[in-house]
DNA sequence: TAGATTGTTAATCGATTAACAATC
DNA sequence: TAGATTGTTAATCGATTAACAATC
């Protein structure tokens, strides 16, 4: 009884597609550029302009044949799409380097997300602040997202402690988590994980420098 | 005249996967496990028994059919693969709240990474420090790296900044780069370029939220 | 030797590309 | 209307999975 397996579910690459799009659209959006072709698209974010049209094709009608489309009605739509039409709460777990360059985070405002709480399990840390932001008791998150009723998490702790964290968002209500530690996180079926390991990142780039590989993945 | 290309060339998701088995084999020795089986990889990290088998058959033989594979002997030669078996010298461009994340992360040397120089354009923070690297101005890039011979960088700026930052970069002999703004980076075909936007990612996972999406991507 | 697990092949699956009729 | 560009289909390409002979 899944909630709605069969309609041809959207492939991951493209959703993580999608978000490139909304990003190049609001950057146009910015310039005041009222429209846009899949050509030009494809030139700027290196992705086809086949790929663009297919991909928005799981979606519906965007564009005007002949013209392109609006910028600032398709930005709109994929923004909808994604489910960034209106705020979204997110918990922090981890007020480190990391967990203070996220705070910092100029963008999060864009794309209508904002970062509500910030946890640690420091007792050194706990009762500070993280630029305007309280850092609270792990423990307390349960609690607090009663209330708060974020269901978006980052772990932003070392990869020992990452599962720990996120069993404590899973319990807190959250079930979509972004995972910066290099940690393979296990959870239910009914919670998105995506991790981004940087140090992974690299290594993939070190194999593609030597081997003179172009094309090292994302465009 | 492209280097190798006939040689069946490696899938970028194999190399991904890759450095997720090394993370997982440095964790394994770090425990003291001698050996490992595909299985239990599997168990660990989401990835199929098959699949782990089939990435590794791109670059020889490593087990041993009825034992499993040696944890050690996989990790260094896993290492070596990647290039990972020497030190090799990253420039971080950007001083900014995620640089200094970077630069303190305790994980580099494992991977035989170090950042060897930061640089900046803000004239308040160059001639500063970052932890106990020296802030360059970032024109000094390309004398600089004329005797560090860095060929690996990391754009941690604003987008706006991110194209010069690569652009810069690349003046100073770097091919590979690993960019955290949400830009979309134009370089020649011979510089391996990949991008990680963690805000991108975030509108992923909002997608997969709302949609109910499982495996939302990397396991 | 018997049992277990690898490396590899072939089959399946899914995503990308190219082409073009529809349409602004 | 003529020219341009979309949305969509079919063909291609590539990656994943499953199965099994080889081998420790």
């Amino acid at each position: 009884l899944g909630s709605h397996s069969t309609e041809t579910a959207v492939p991951i690459p493209t959703l993580e597609r999608l978000s490139t799009y909304l990003r190049y659209l609001l950057e146009l959006e910015g310039d005041g550029v009222e429209t846009v072709r899949s050509s030009e698209l494809e030139e700027h974010t290196g992705i086809s302009a086949a790929q663009f049209r297919k991909d928005l094709s799981y979606f519906g009608e965007f564009g005007k044949p002949g013209i392109g489309y609006y910028v600032s009605d398709l930005r709109r739509r994929i923004a909808t799409i994604l489910k960034l039409d209106s705020e979204q709460l997110v918990l922090l777990v981890g007020a480190g380097n990391l967990g203070s360059a996220l705070v910092a985070y100029p963008g999060w405002e864009q794309y209508r997300l904002r970062i509500a709480a910030v946890f640690d399990n420091n007792v050194a840390k706990i009762g500070r602040r993280l630029w305007d932001l309280e850092i609270f008791d792990i423990r307390k998150m349960p609690e607090l997202n009663r209330y708060l009723e974020s269901r978006m998490g980052i772990i932003a702790v070392p990869a020992p402690a990452a599962q720990s964290a996120a069993d404590m968002l899973i319990r807190s209500g959250v079930r979509a988590i972004l995972n910066f530690a290099p940690a393979t996180i296990r959870a239910a079926p009914d919670v998105a994980v995506r991790t981004v390991s940087f140090i992974q990142e690299m290594a993939v780039l070190s194999y593609c420098l030597w081997t003179g590989t172009p094309e090292c993945g994302r465009p």
